[in-house]
DNA sequence: ATGGTTGCAAAGGCTTTGCAAACAT
DNA sequence: ATGTTTGCAAAGCCTTTGCAACCAT
C-alpha cells in the first residue's frame, strides 16, 4: 500500500530532489490509472481530482519516475510516449489487433523463462522486457470473412 | 534479389498508385540499410547517392512500405519513429543494454513457438512481433564493478 | 491529356526550456 | 535564507499537409 511513495521519495532524496505536493499528485495519478497512459491522460486525471498541474511539470516528472523504476515505457503508439506503471503490474506481453486496435495484456511464465535464457546466453541481465504481438483477433477475422462474402472491398 | 521491388510494385498497383524514380530510390535506400533507420537516416542515405528526395516524400512513402509489409516499426526509440526492413531480416528480438546502449539482435526458435502458442490461445493470428529485452551487458557489469571498487559514485 | 506524385514552405502536435514567482526545508 | 520546483509562454523537433509544378502512363 502506497509503497511506491517510499520508492519515489528514496529516489528523490538520492538525487538531491524534493518531494512536493505536485509530484505526489502526479504519482497518485499514475497509480490510479490501470493501463497505459500518456501525458495528456495524466493531465486530465489530475484536473478531475482538482489538482491543477501543468503539462510541463508532468513532462518533467515522468523521466524521474522512469529512473526510479516506477513506470516503464509501454507499446510504441503513434507518435506519443506511452507509459504504464509497474507496481502490481508484472511484466507482461501485449497482444494488439491491428484491425480494431484492441489490446490484450497477458503474463506468461514460459515466455519469461525463454527470455531469461536468451538474456543470459548473451551475458545480459534481464531487467525489463517488452513483448508486443501484432495480429488479427478472432472477431475481426470473422467480420472480414463476412465482408468478403458480400463482395470484397 | 530485388524481390522487394516486385512486392512494392504489386502493392502500388493494387492501390492505384504508381512506381516512380523517387519511390524506387527510397525503397533502395531502405534496403541498403542493414539495421534500424528513421526518416533522417534515409534522407542522408539518399543524398549520399545523389538522389535528392525531400523528407516530406519519405514521410509519405514509409506508410506505404509498412502497408506493403516490406518494413516494420522497430524499437521505440526516444521520440522518433524507427523502422527496419523485413526481407532477409526475419522476426527477431532486441537485447538492449540500458547502460551503454548497445543493441544485439537475435532470432530464437523457441521464443517464436511460445509467441505462436500465446497468440492462438487468444484467438489471434501472429502477423508480427516485437520483443525487446532490457538489461545490462557483461561489459557494463564488469565496468561498474570496477568503478565500485574504486569507491562508488 | 489526366490523375497521381513531388517539393516547398507553412502548419500541426507533442515535448522541452528560459525565466520569474512560489515552494520546501 | 537558499536552492529546488513550478507555471507560463516561447521555442524546438519531428511530422503532416495545401498547393502549384511535375511526372508516369
Amino acid at each position: 500500500m502506497r509503497e511506491y511513495k517510499e520508492v519515489f521519495l528514496k529516489y528523490l532524496c538520492s538525487e538531491g530532489m524534493k518531494m512536493t505536493r505536485t509530484r505526489e499528485a502526479i504519482l497518485d495519478a499514475v497509480f490510479v490509472t490501470h493501463s497505459h497512459f500518456d501525458v495528456e491522460d495524466l493531465y486530465q486525471q489530475l484536473r478531475r481530482s482538482k489538482k491543477l498541474v501543468s503539462r510541463a511539470t508532468i513532462y518533467r516528472t515522468l523521466p524521474y519516475l522512469l529512473e526510479a523504476g516506477l513506470i516503464r515505457r509501454s507499446m510504441c503508439s503513434d507518435h506519443k510516449e506511452e507509459y504504464e506503471h509497474i507496481y502490481g503490474h508484472p511484466n507482461h506481453l501485449h497482444l494488439l489487433c491491428v484491425s480494431c486496435g484492441k489490446i490484450l495484456e497477458q503474463a506468461d511464465n514460459e515466455l519469461e523463462q525463454v527470455l531469461l535464457r536468451i538474456a543470459s546466453q548473451h551475458g545480459f541481465t534481464l531487467d525489463d522486457y517488452v513483448v508486443s504481438l501484432k495480429g488479427h483477433c478472432a472477431d475481426c477475422r470473422n467480420k472480414s470473412n463476412k465482408d468478403n462474402d458480400k463482395g470484397e472491398r
